[in-house]
DNA sequence: TCGTGACGTTACAGACCGGTAACACCCTAG
DNA sequence: CTAGGGTGTTACCGGTCTGTAACGTCACGA
């Protein structure tokens, strides 16, 4: 067989990638623990021997996914070191990237609206996710050197979640297809003043 | 008993209301038709009189919701009758009450982020609802006499979809909170050029 | 060699789900 | 008064869900 997945990789791993893309793909409560399993190449009982219950599992995803959006954040100053404001281009490019016309959107968004009970685990876990992301972009655009840097970042924030959210609603055609022409046309008015 | 809306009303349009309200509250997966029944004060076969099948009455409740936007759109213009830009202003300040803090965010976007399968039924429905509601915004800020209506439509339609998500992860007081600000500055900027 | 721990398999519990069948009821129009 | 349509009630079907129990297997390290 040899999925790749079930190579040599340890079978909390798998079903931890394999939750994160079905998860992504078709909504939390739209897949369940089982399917998780099978398509990890493993069974329940080793899922419930590495996770303390779907809700746990969900909560680690969403750490997981956090974490590589976290890798992305710091190949932005790789690739270009110390010049913050081509950073924040590269975000630009980089979130309308991720616009593509088959994305499901930010799982983190997409776990709040689904999660609608007020004291679900999960939703403490992804405020404080969504606000480390948040001072990351502030800080990006006041070391960019933009006026205002609080209100240009949580301006792009909102209109990349829009973006997200508009693409799922009426499609790639739709006005997430401007998202580069506005956050461009911020920044730049964000920058003269 | 005298619940108000099982006064005089008849059973469709109390399963209709409050299926409304609870798919708004706890999400549509979150809610079986069980739980919309009893609260309407009914029952599942009565349901089943008036609606093929759940996803029959999702559709019926987001053209309900759709309806009562329109609704929104027409109060506009009778309280501003002719003055287009008074009646944008209007929008946006309607826009950010509904960013209370208690809100569950739009029904239509919800939706498709709850209906991950791409040939839902209701996906269809939400799309034509929802470009409907993009073409009367387009066409309230080009008679507005902006330039560039479409790009400023939607923006502000993205900052909105972007506010009410963000709500829901963050709460109130994160990017959400800046709305008005934003929707201003943009309507500014752009009938400026 | 042995045993220990991680993993797989099967079966099941208990709950909930959407949807249907059969039947009793009651209000109202004729 | 009567017939009939809209409604309520109860019970049920088949399926899916999370989570657990009991047991078998296998590799690896002492």
């Amino acid at each position: 067989m040899a999925d790749g997945i079930s190579e040599r990789v340890r079978p909390r791993e798998r079903i931890l990638e394999t939750a994160q893309d079905m998860f992504h793909k078709h909504g939390i409560k739209g897949v369940g623990v089982d399917a998780i399993t099978e398509a990890a190449g493993t069974n329940k009982m080793t899922l419930y021997r590495h996770f303390e219950s779907k809700d746990d599992l969900i909560i680690e995803c969403l750490r997981a996914t956090a974490c590589k959006a976290g890798a992305m954040w710091d190949a932005f100053e790789a690739e270009y070191p110390g010049d913050k404001l081509a950073q924040l281009h590269a975000w630009v490019r980089k979130a309308a990237q991720m616009l593509s016309a088959d994305s499901r959107g930010c799982d983190m968004a997409n776990a709040a609206i689904e999660l609608s009970e007020t004291d679900h685990p999960a939703r403490r876990v992804i405020k404080e996710l969504k606000e480390a992301q948040r001072e990351r972009l502030v800080n990006l655009c006041r070391e960019a050197g933009v006026g205002q840097a609080e209100l240009l970042a949580d301006t792009l924030s909102l209109l990349l979640d829009g973006a997200r959210v508009s693409l799922q609603s009426v499609g790639a055609a739709g006005p997430s297809a401007q998202f580069v022409r506005m956050a461009e046309g911020l920044i730049a008015s964000f920058k003269a003043r």
